[in-house]
DNA sequence: GTTCTTGCAAAATATTTGCAAGACG
DNA sequence: CGTCTTGCAAATATTTTGCAAGAAC
């Protein structure tokens, strides 16, 4: 499935930035950041529509969002359209990188009494292939 | 071990701000923002100090931070003081709650050729069991 | 007394909101 | 053409930094 087809599935106006979005975070083999997308696209979007179409992207479950810290959250493609499982993530210290690692299907975990579960995130920190050979 | 105790085996000064978030982290069943450990202690520190705090503490692997979103961060006791395990931690979408499940232990992930993990994140995101019954 | 910590003011960052203009279907 | 989306300006909120005054040891 293309940017276009995603939208039209979801019902979404098919709009240059959420494309141009779409485009970026499929060709990209990491997760990326509002900043680095907006870097990669051609078109000069204004910030607030970037917070936008994340927004309604997620909300459709077309992206997912992972948030490492306060100041450093990322959006990769979610599991709806990948057609993965749910997966853990890992996160880059050195170079802040993020990753999917689609191989490595979360635990299910036994909650206690009471709780009831939605989703479960898990982010891996440590230091990538690169930066470690960088050393 | 109280909080004069860990700040001096630490070779920390025992500041009252210091004194005061731990003992209101530590009293706390749950995770706590800053703003509600500020609600909680009576001096009125200023929000620059708890953050510093917060800095050093957690450098000190005293107190462990726990990013739920860009805007929601908690603080709990880290494992070096509870005597835990690496545990799982609970968020209730419904009232923002945020606990450490103690006795739930996290897998060890097996990551691809060349990655080295240092810590792992786990948070379980659903509906707490207070919220569930008011439903 | 030296060093580390605090408070204040101000800045940096990410994100959100209101509203009028514009694009999509 | 009606509805959804964009851009701009401005507001929120959290967190960070510089620096002088103050506290800890």
């Amino acid at each position: 499935m293309n940017p276009a087809e995603i939208l039209n599935t979801h019902k979404l106006k098919r709009t240059s930035c959420r494309e141009g979005i779409l485009k970026v975070v499929m060709a990209a083999g990491q997760a990326l950041a509002e900043n680095e997308i907006r870097e990669r696209l051609a078109g000069n979007y204004d910030r607030t529509t970037f917070y936008r179409s994340f927004k309604t992207l997620e909300m459709h479950h077309i992206i997912h969002k992972i948030v490492v810290d306060h100041q450093l959250v990322k959006y990769a493609l979610h599991n709806s359209i990948t057609r993965k499982q749910d997966h853990a993530h890992f996160y880059c210290k050195d170079c802040d990188m993020v990753k999917c690692l689609d191989d490595i299907p979360i635990q299910k975990y036994q909650l206690p009494d009471g709780f009831s579960d939605k989703e479960t995130e898990v982010i891996i920190k440590g230091t990538c292939p690169t930066c470690k050979d960088q050393r």
